[in-house]
DNA sequence: ATTTATACTGTATATATATTCAGTAAAATT
DNA sequence: AATTTTACTGAATATATATACAGTATAAAT
């Protein structure tokens, strides 16, 4: 998706910011009454701009038939949901992410930043499934008996965090899997945050 | 709020899907377009019923200056979590329900009606833990192996379901708890609904 | 060096659109 | 029994709106 200009933001904001006041998207003259143009071309010429480079879709003839794309439309209601994978790191680059679904900000008791889905059986014991989606804050805070997304290295995976001094204890919540011990201070390791809340679709 | 006609509501149907559609409201031609009026006033007049009865603000002067209420948008319906006691039945009455939570229709593969709050661990192994909220489907067409809510007189229960001809198996998904064999005719017995889904706050 | 994109002002206009007025008719309410 | 609401057709119109055309000027890309 091509990058915009400082002027052409500005528009975009202004027409999203009117739809969320008005519930319809704005005319050529609201723009300029907003944006304080002085010509309605000025905002033609920006909103046949943001149509070339596919931000809005404009219905010809009709009036404030403006319509955000879908990519434009809803990056602030909807969350990521990563998937976690044996070697890889949960990031917010978009190969890692598996699809965007509706955020409802009161949906758990913390906010949280993504979802991740769950790979393999090593948390089945605290109720956590394969694929099931953690929902996760990025922070390093995290508390003893927390569940942690922890990163070593190219490995990521998810524990309960338990420390001591130095020394971290990463705890699986099965019989199968073994606690792994680990420095603080270890290069490569790194918290990347905490489970806030959980949802399965079945 | 007033109740609407069938008219009435066939308009704001038409209302909502075209905003759906097309990202912003329709115009009374649109209206007319739509559902087979041949003058726009047919259109107005809908339009000005639906204002006085609070389903939608118009802005006067403007094209295409409907506005769905708070009530009437989609966006803001809640469902409501119902707790899972030892005696006692999850149904839909005031006292029984804890709260509501915000509702996104796209959250879980299925719609569902209420969310059960989860008393006890007879389902631990399904990764269903106490205080979970499972997502619940209103019916009584269930295939072996889902998990459902089962009543048995006053008692409301969340087991895995099996059946072979009139005998119903409704197994718990831990060691420590018994299955329990019923017939299907027997009195007080009741498939509530089926799991969709979970949700866990922590 | 030339073209294209950005960023506007200012004027003009065809038409898209809301909205009023005049009716008709049945159903619901008072 | 009288009035209001619902449910439209049909015509008319003021104005809201998109959009084209004519410019000016700077920045970016080719």
């Amino acid at each position: 998706m091509k990058e915009l200009t400082i002027q052409q933001k500005k528009v975009l904001q202004c027409i999203k910011f009117y739809i969320k006041k008005t519930g319809f998207p704005p005319t050529r003259a609201d723009i300029c009454r907003e944006l304080g143009f002085k010509s309605p071309n000025a905002a033609e010429s920006h909103l046949r701009a943001l149509e070339k480079k596919a931000y809005i879709t404009i219905e010809n003839g009709a009036s404030r038939g403006i319509n955000l794309t879908e990519n434009t439309a809803e990056k602030s209601q909807t969350i990521p949901v990563i998937g976690l994978v044996a070697a890889g790191s949960p990031t917010l680059a978009d190969e890692n992410i598996e699809k965007h679904i509706p955020y409802q900000e009161s949906l758990f008791l913390s906010d949280f930043d993504y979802f991740l889905r769950v790979k393999g059986l090593s948390m089945k014991d605290a109720g956590i499934m394969e694929d099931d989606l953690v929902a996760i804050k990025k922070t390093s805070e995290v508390r003893n008996g927390d569940i942690v997304v922890a990163r070593i290295d190219d490995e990521v995976t998810l524990k309960y965090f338990q420390s001591s001094g130095n020394q971290i204890k990463l705890i699986p919540a099965n019989d199968d899997f073994d606690e792994i011990y680990i420095n603080k201070e270890t290069e490569g390791f790194f918290i990347e945050g905490k489970s806030v809340g959980l949802i399965r679709e079945n």
